[in-house]
Order: C-alpha cells, then sequence, then structure tokens
DNA sequence: TCTACAGATGTTAGCGATAACAGCGCCTGT
DNA sequence: ACAGGCGCTGTTATCGCTAACATCTGTAGA
C-alpha cells in the first residue's frame, strides 16, 4: 500500500483553481487572515499581510466572486438595461460607462432589450437580480421606458439615464436644454434674426429638451419663434426636412437636433444651390466622430458622456453604500464645439 | 413569554428573497426535490413537480445564481471583450450577441477595452474569469488584438469573432471574401471593364478580406486589378480617395470598404459633378441603416450579425459541453443588397 | 413469500468566501 | 503584580445551491 508519492511531488495536483484556503497554508496563516489582508482590514501585521501577498503572488490566486456574492449577498456587476440599437447617443453612453464601470472595478452586464415598454423592462430588470447584481442602470430616453422604470424600481439600486428629468427617482442627464439653448444663442449671436430648428422624434426626452433650450433662447432674445420642423434622427428624414427649408428664403439658421438630422440638411442645402455657412448656418448635437469631415465641418453641441457615466455610477454606488439618497437628479452640460458650419446672415 | 405571533402571521417576515428551502417547506418536500424540479431531472412524480412549481409561483423564488456558480463552478455568464469604439461593424456584432446570448438564458458580460494589445486583453480576459464565466468571446478584428488572443486563451471556452481567418482556435467571422467577391462581381456583369477599390486600414482583417476577394473577382474575370486605393473607415477619408478618383475618367466603378467610406466618395463625386450611377457606379459594405437614404440609395453588402453572434454563441457552448471542438472555424455569407448606385458604363 | 431492483425522495457534505466571536499575547495604569 | 484593553489571529457558522449517497416505497420475478 505504500504509495510513491505522486500526488505530493506535484505541486499542482490538479487543474482546480488556487482557493484562500491554499493561500492560507502557504503563508502559514488562516484563510480568514487572508480574506483580512484581500479586504484590506487594517489589523494585520505588515509582516504577516506581506507573507500573504507572496503566497498570493506565487499561487497566482484570484478570488471566486461567486463565492463573495453567495455570502454578501452581492457581486461586483452592475447591470444595464439599454434598447438594442445604434444609434450613436445610447451607444456611446453604454461604451463609456462600460468603461468607468470598470475602472471602479465592477463588471458589466448588459441586457438589451428590442423595444423599450413595461414587459421588456421588468424582465431585464428581473434578470439582472437573479445574478445579484449591486445596481441597476437604464437607459430610457423614451416616454414609454421612463414610464416602464417607474413601474419596476423596487429594492435595488437603480439610476435611471437619459429619462425623464421631471422624474422623482436618481436620475442623471445630458442638460439637452441647455445645450440647445447654448446652440440656438450662438447663431443669434452670428446676428440672425430667429433660428428654425428640426426636432428628433416627439416620445424622447431628449427631444423635447432640445426644443424647450431653442424655444427660451429665442424668447429669452425676444425672437420670434417659428414653428417646429418634425422629423426623426435620421439623416434622410433631415434630408427632406431640408429640402422643405431649403425652398424658404428667410431661413438664414437652423439648429438641427442631431447631427445626422444637420448632414441631411447639408445635403438637401448643397443640392438647391445653398451655401453653408454663406446662405444659411447650421449648428447639430452629438459631435458624432465624422462631424469634423462634414462639408462643411459642423459646429455642434458636444455631451460629455463620460461624465455622464461617471455621475451615475456615483448615484449609484452612493445608493449602495446608504441605501437611499433620495432623488437626486444630476445633468451634465454640454459644450459647443465651434467649426465651420456658422457665419453671419448676408444681405 | 406568550408571543403575539406577529412572526408567525407576517408572510414576508423580512426582506430576504426566498430561499430554495423555503419554497421547499411550502410544498412539503426537500430542497434537493426543488433542485431537482429547477433542474428538470426526470425522477420526479409529475404531481411533486406540480406543488413545487406552485410554491415556487406563490413565493415569487428565483435561484440565487451565485449559489449554484459557486457550487458548479461556472456561472451563466459570458463575457465579451470588445474594443471601446462605435464603429458600425463591431458594435452591431456586440448587439446582436448580447441578444442572442439572452435568448439562450445567458447573461453577457461586456469588458471594453482602450486599445487591442496583449496587455488589455490579457486583464479582460482575467477579470472575466474571476467572475467564473461561463465562456469568453473577444471581437478582435486587427492583428495586434488577434496576436493577444493567441497569447491568453487557457483553460476556458473563448472563441474569436472578426479575427484572423488563418486562426487554428475557434473562430466565427463573416465571409469578407464572398461580400467582396459578390460586389465586385456585380459591377463587372454590369459591364464594366474593371473596378477599383477604396480599403480600409490595412490592420484590420476585414479590409485584407475585401481586397482578397475584390482582388479575386477581378483575377477571376480576366480583368486588369487597379492599385488599392488606402483608406481608413471613415467618411472623410472616403472623400479624399473620391477626390482623387473623381479626377480620373476610366474610373466607371468602385467597390468601398464601408458604407462611411462610400458616402465620402459619393459626396466628393457629386461635387466634381460625376453623376452616380450614371458615371460612375458604387457599391459600399455593411449595409448601415442610412445606406437606404444616400442620394443614391447606395447598393451594399449586408453581413448578418444575428448569423455571426448565433454561430458563435453555438461554438461556444459546444466547447462548454465537450472542453473540446477542436477548432472549428465557421464564417457567415453576407448577402448583396441592390438599391440604386450601380449601372452600366456609359459610352 | 421473499429478494431484487428501480423510481422517488431525503440526508449529508461540500463549493469558497465573509461575519461573528473567541483566544492569546503584550502593554498600560494603579 | 494584576485587571483591563487593544492588536492580531484563529475557529466556527453561514450564505444557497448541487453532487453523492442513503433510504424508502412499490412492483416484478424467483
Amino acid at each position: 500500500m505504500f504509495d510513491q508519492g505522486d500526488g505530493a511531488v506535484v505541486e499542482h495536483k490538479t487543474s482546480r483553481d488556487p482557493a484562500m484556503t491554499d493561500v492560507a497554508r502557504l503563508a502559514g496563516v488562516s484563510h480568514q487572515t487572508v480574506s483580512r489582508v484581500l479586504n484590506g482590514h487594517p489589523n494585520v501585521r505588515e509582516q504577516t499581510r506581506l507573507r500573504v501577498r507572496a503566497a498570493i503572488a506565487e499561487l497566482g490566486y484570484r478570488p471566486n466572486k461567486a463565492a463573495r456574492a453567495l455570502v454578501t449577498g452581492r457581486s461586483q456587476l452592475i447591470g444595464v438595461v439599454a434598447q438594442n440599437s445604434t444609434l450613436y447617443g445610447p451607444a456611446s453612453l453604454l461604451a463609456a460607462f462600460e468603461t468607468a464601470a470598470a475602472e471602479a472595478g465592477f463588471a458589466v452586464s448588459v441586457g438589451r432589450v428590442n423595444v423599450l415598454d413595461r414587459n421588456s423592462i421588468s424582465d431585464a430588470v428581473e434578470r439582472h437580480r437573479d445574478q445579484r447584481v449591486a445596481g441597476i442602470v437604464v437607459i430610457a430616453p423614451t416616454a414609454s421606458a421612463n414610464d416602464a422604470v417607474g413601474a419596476v424600481s423596487a429594492g435595488i439600486p437603480l439610476v435611471t439615464v437619459d429619462g425623464d428629468p421631471e422624474r422623482s427617482t436618481p436620475l442623471v442627464t445630458v442638460d439637452q436644454a441647455a445645450g440647445a439653448f447654448a446652440a440656438t444663442r450662438h447663431l443669434l449671436d452670428a446676428g440672425h434674426r430667429t433660428v428654425w430648428h428640426v426636432s428628433g422624434p416627439s416620445d424622447w426626452f431628449d427631444s423635447l429638451g432640445r426644443i424647450r433650450g431653442w424655444r427660451s433662447a429665442l424668447e429669452t432674445a425676444g425672437m420670434e419663434v417659428p414653428p417646429v420642423v418634425p422629423a426623426d434622427w435620421s439623416a434622410s428624414s433631415g434630408y427632406r426636412a431640408g429640402q422643405m427649408l431649403a425652398r424658404m428664403p428667410e431661413v438664414t439658421a437652423i439648429f438641427a437636433a442631431n447631427d445626422h438630422l444637420a448632414l441631411g440638411i447639408l445635403r438637401a442645402m448643397s443640392e438647391r444651390g445653398r451655401r453653408v455657412p454663406h446662405d444659411v448656418s447650421i449648428v447639430g448635437f452629438d459631435d458624432v466622430p465624422e462631424a469634423a469631415y462634414f462639408i462643411p465641418p459642423l459646429t455642434t453641441i458636444r455631451p460629455d458622456f463620460h461624465a455622464v457615466a461617471k455621475e451615475t455610477l456615483e448615484l449609484l454606488l452612493a445608493q449602495v453604500g446608504d441605501g437611499d439618497v433620495g432623488a437626486p437628479q444630476r445633468t451634465v452640460a454640454p459644450a459647443l464645439v465651434q467649426r465651420d458650419s456658422v457665419a453671419p446672415p448676408t444681405e
């Protein structure tokens, strides 16, 4: 029955990852001490701490997050619910948030949803709760999404992004109105008598906020407020709006609700022989990467998605800590990016 | 010492979620039987099964994934490593994969990476392993990403998407060459003597594959192969390439490596007074949502991202099951979408 | 009638971490 | 010299689940 000892000689006896007890044995301490070192507990002798760290490094030990999640009831995971689209704004927001969360040591689990209605969002939230996520972020740019969020928020840190500014639950948004105000103001400052607005879909808060800011800038300046030209977010709808506006000689300045709309408008103007910015000035919104390469390069409003992501994370983590932080709303002011699509009116 | 019974009367005594034992107690069975019902184990009497299901429904019980992950060593999570960009192809791929995984009951954890180098990718992969993900998907469209993946794949199911078709590890890609071949062939069929190509960045496999397919179509047809016009993926670089090509009267057909390049080329042609498709025919690649609204609507190649996502998931799950499936490479053929940017050459 | 076996269920033992408490030195104050 | 406290470490229980084995029932075959 004498065992040749092959079990004792082999260092990595099986493929099993090292656990905390393995580290403890190697360092000559208890697993609890290892845990304390890992969690930065103060009452550990420096020498012990070093020994444990050395053992961790030697074994290539990495803590099992599932075990930790089980005992603490929370994982280092944040769930995000987002619509299944590639629209620039939401997609950028999502990417920025993933980056910010990773920097803070959180993993991000994304639950895509095809339509932003109550059932879909509620399902996605429940799936995340099953994972024992630390918190949930919902990107809810439309009215229906906003209503749905109101119905599900319960018992877990939750932050809405890009939702209704009037919400009473934690929310972070780009200050659409401020951006629109700045855009409109910029056109008025250039000497235009009024500014036309091609807007996004009316069930998006982004659209409403931008309309509000635009109108407010005109009213503040005592200028006439022309009717809103409705569109969706697409270049094609911008093109159609542009075809109409190009036929109206009194139109000298346009604020487009996003850069894609602006692109369509540029195209329509160009086809009608109305030069930008000589005959017509245009400002967009979003600062998509291509905006600097439009013809002419587009003056636009740049939302700081990185800042939005950071605020969102902060708001979420504050809830994890205190359980309740009231219902703070935070807005992030966008910046005007001046390029070559704005000039004083001629004549 | 008589207790008024407030503990017994209150159904939801605390905020604690119901656990398997709670369900078991209510159904009058052991927690193991509940587990068997949940996992579809065959040896459970139908009547018992119903009783358990009723108890589950009554309590609103949802299994704790962390506990399951701890005991099985694997979570129902799939990690995705992707670059922090909003380029249409990778972004669409990611969204499609998230949807496909959700349909299969998996959550998706996204690890964004700013540059696709070895360290970043390796870090992201390790972070996912800490979460005990069931498998990892790396979107690796560039050479550096591909090398990095080669260095880290170890001991966990891993599928590369959009990587080097010559890889020896599991991989799913769009068949770039086939798409490019079809695009080029389509232009030749329209009667053009040859087809020029504006390509993407040379460190992307997508670019290389599209060049290969284009060249192959020309050679197969016995046509002259003009020099590749290099660009990146942006509309602006397409515009610059287009300015050059517009000056060359012998250029009657262009295959652009993606739709944004095509957009820039369209713009340049329009400015130079070369009409599309009357004077010059153009085919793009990607079928971005706006492509149907370009002027003129763009004939392009549509990759089936949904199919790529599905194949990727299959390949991943196959590895989870068997541990090893060899090194299958799967490609998904894209489709030609005919619109109005192609016509026979004039004269 | 009794054994054998299979199906249905229960019991026990972990998975790998944290939480709570216990114990052991050593310094301090009196 | 001794109680008390603090700093460091170890021991034990626990989270909610699955795996493995044990037990119990009923039925078929000898």
